[in-house]
DNA sequence: GACACTATAATTAGACG
DNA sequence: ACGTCTAATTATAGTGT
């Protein structure tokens, strides 16, 4: 066999491809190192034996991009991962503080319904008792709301009857001024002032009646 | 000059430098091929021109687990991803029912709350009325329910009692028949029944007062 | 495995087209 | 920008230590 020359194909002796290996293996790293340095471009060889060590030349301004490639990747990915998080925190947060909300508002809502009557069971005689005065402080309101509610519209009502008479005692002053006293004139208005006078009467005893009634037994306005 | 031998550094010529690049790559690329087949490495030899052209060579196996690393990456990534966007969307259901929660309990709250006489200046005197008559049942649920635990109580106390007197008829019939009947015993015995009678009584008095207030008169309890 | 030696193959600088 | 030629350099297969 000629010294020297070789077919390129896998090596089958172990130890001659193992030295070969080597040999070439720093050849190929320092031709790539050459390359780098006389021309000024950016290499990178990388190998890999079949034991899987690796074996690596790379310039300085190819680690360096890799590196920044590397740093802003991961830079982007933790800030991202960071904002993601913090965006979960967020929600849990505010389901805690609703829940929360919630658990009160039902706390609120079971003293409520107690005193409508409902889910009487667990309470005891002492609860009752300061839950009746409760509802009747609450009934005692209601109610003079509605009173006053009621005695506000009397008393519009008041203000309009009284202005409809002084206009009629008006108009029978202005025809007394003239003497025209025509008969149906005369006995129309005076009906229909003592119309207007008892009907405000009637609306005035209802709501006096319903007033006091507000304020008496529940019974009796049945 | 002698022909061949250079100093390993950059070449300031920019025509010999691009000459050399295109060689000595050509060259490189060759090399790392050569030992990928000769040696049976997984070898990858890149290389970025000036311009930033890339030329590159990578054995076969190499470039099979760069492809496979990458799909692993990004495929673990899209299912993290996909994972915490799930999340996400469920946390937000969850507060949008619960918004929803809240509004229905406030809701509630509110009708509540004007039933104890809160709030009510936006209530006509029709909705005023029908309140009364809820706040009404609900009073008088909550008051027959007190009075059936008063009930209770005094039935309860009145078995106690009537327990204690058999007992003691017996323990004085027992002493009737030894005709042992010291001073001390009799006496004693004599006043504690007094005492737990006229407590029964009490208790059973104010009980009777309490229930008959409950469905009278709210004022009259003043 | 690593290193040294050596004959020979491979690469390549410089020049020219 | 690329291929060719040539002399000289460099890399390395085979061998031995």
């Amino acid at each position: 066999m000629v010294r020297g020359k070789i077919e390129i194909k896998r090596i089958e002796n172990l130890t001659s491809r193992q030295v070969t290996f080597s040999k070439r293996r720093k050849g190929l790293l320092k031709k790539a190192h050459e390359l780098s340095v006389l021309c000024d471009a950016q290499v990178a060889a990388i190998v890999f034996s079949q034991k899987g060590k690796l074996y690596d030349y790379t310039s300085s301004d190819m680690q360096k991009m890799v590196e920044r490639c590397e740093i802003h990747r991961s830079e982007y990915f933790h800030s991202e991962r960071l904002q993601k998080e913090q965006h979960v925190r967020d929600l849990k947060n505010e389901i805690t503080i609703m829940v929360n909300s919630i658990e009160l508002l039902q706390l609120d809502i079971m003293h409520l319904r107690r005193l409508m009557g409902q889910d009487l069971d667990s309470c005891s005689v002492e609860e009752l008792k300061e839950m009746t005065i409760q509802i009747e402080k609450g009934l005692t309101i209601v109610r003079s709301r509605k009173a006053k509610l009621n005695e506000d519209e009397v008393g519009r009502l008041k203000a309009e009857i009284a202005g409809k008479r002084e206009l009629l005692n008006d108009r029978t002053r202005l025809h007394e001024m003239f003497e025209e006293k025509p008969l149906w004139m005369q006995s129309r208005n005076i009906e229909s002032e003592k119309n207007a006078a008892s009907s405000a009467c009637e609306n005035m005893n209802i709501s006096n009646v319903e007033t006091d009634l507000f304020l008496g037994l529940p019974r009796s306005r049945v």
